[in-house]
DNA sequence: CACGGCGTTCCACTGAGCGGAACGCACCTT
DNA sequence: AAGGTGCGTTCCGCTCAGTGGAACGCCGTG
């Protein structure tokens, strides 16, 4: 958790971060061990926040608030992306009934930013506001394949952590599947992340720059043929794309 | 903008909140001016937060960061409540191919958490993470009638802004629409806070306490009958509410 | 060209923030 | 029962991060 922290407020914010997304609630000890920061200090700055309602606190102790999810909610670039992303998420969610997601790159993370699945979903475990590895999912190698090559360096040289049985640890093999992706406009994975999930991933299309938005529909592997929903992501994908054209929104690079 | 700051911290969250829903970007003087801070101070809070990645900066001022989004999602109890939450928004809309919303009550105000709403969606102005006062919509109609005493004698006491020509002012006549919507489960908005607007709206059964969280259905006076839709939305609802019994999820009262 | 509003830089003062030490408490071992 | 461990909390004297008035340069506008 390497931030600047010498004033209060790189405290403050490292405090919050030092929630990942996954742990919900985090007691004193805790908070203060992955900030580094001494006891009294985390405690004192944790209720500092507290007291301006951008963390809760209950018996079991902290967690990150409903006033910094409003907060959050607020930002405007990200807002008026969804805003304008929902409906084609929507339409494909509609033609294919399993879940859809947006994600965006950030660094070499996606982060996804919408999620769509009705009662029936596959159990993946991606959450809103969730961060994955770049190499192991569909979204993730599309962008991937379309950010620029220093993001391909630092990837496909450092560790390709072995997720599944089925995670392309080989760099080869991992480049290889990206050129395919530049040429088909979509990526696959095939349980790379979790194990029984297939996902199929388009690019949204930028208007100049680098793309680091994408569209993908997954479902378990008891029921889904990914192949099928090609022409669907891929739709939905360049339909974003042109709308954030006329928009004249600009690209989410390094945004978040 | 009544906070208290006279630390950092303080004074970093009254800027942060000093967006409000609709103005996106703001210039250090406009920032100043609304947080009560000098302009030198402003100056260096701001641009601290803009190295934390908390704001952004461009050539037209500061705005919420994609970090702060990031981080707002995160925000367990909210996230936890949509995951549930999304697919019964999502069958809604499925069925009714209207814009469908999710709202919690915060003090006076309904706070949406989330908008569902294809491409022919209702002009309606409502954020996902906006407020909207109580007594004028169906979901603030729906909150108000379920909410205790205190929150129901602050609103009707209070002055009844005017917000289209339909807006219902009259205390006495609010009055008995709460009594009819604690009647029949729903309650109903004819264009009283958007022209145009119409909307339908169940409150979501909690298992004890207060309820918090009401689903509406909106859309178009030229084409939406909101009495078609009563059974529909007051489906989700319920089944929504069973659901949170199931799960044990704590009512969002106060939560947000 | 003077004016008002913007963002920015400088700098001397001072109190908000700091963190080690020490405490009470609830669990576990032994 | 006695000792140990990890938790959250309180106290308090030191000091440096945070403060904000003054003053500056840069636009537009009347």
């Amino acid at each position: 958790m390497e931030e600047e922290q010498d004033t209060v407020l790189g405290r403050a914010v490292a405090l919050l971060r030092a929630f990942g997304s996954d742990d919900h609630v985090l007691g004193l000890a805790e908070l203060a061990r992955r900030t580094g920061l001494p006891k009294t200090t985390a405690h004192r700055i944790a209720n500092a926040l507290v007291r301006h309602r951008l963390l809760d606190r209950d018996p079991y102790g902290y967690r990150l608030s409903g006033g910094l999810f409003e907060l959050g909610l607020r930002a405007s670039t990200e807002r008026t992306l969804l805003e304008l992303a929902m409906p084609f998420l929507q339409d494909l969610y509609e033609r294919t009934h399993e879940t859809v997601h947006l994600g965006v790159r950030d660094g070499t993370d996606v982060v996804y930013l919408a999620k769509i699945g009705g009662h029936r979903q596959a159990a993946s475990p991606s959450r809103t506001g969730g961060r994955m590895p770049l190499y192991c999912t569909a979204i993730g190698k599309v962008l991937l394949a379309h950010a620029g090559p220093e993001v391909r360096r630092q990837v496909l040289g450092g560790p390709l952590e072995r997720r599944t049985p089925h995670t392309v640890v080989a760099a080869g093999m991992l480049r290889r599947q990206l050129e395919t992706a530049l040429e088909t406009g979509v990526a696959f994975e095939h349980e790379e992340s979790t194990a029984g999930l297939l996902c199929v991933a388009a690019p949204v299309p930028a208007p100049e720059g680098r793309t680091s938005l994408a569209i993908s529909v997954s479902g378990p592997t008891t029921r889904f043929r990914p192949e099928g929903h090609v022409d669907a992501v891929r739709a939905a994908a360049t339909g974003l794309g042109n709308q954030l054209a006329r928009r004249r929104i600009p690209p989410g690079t390094g945004a978040l």
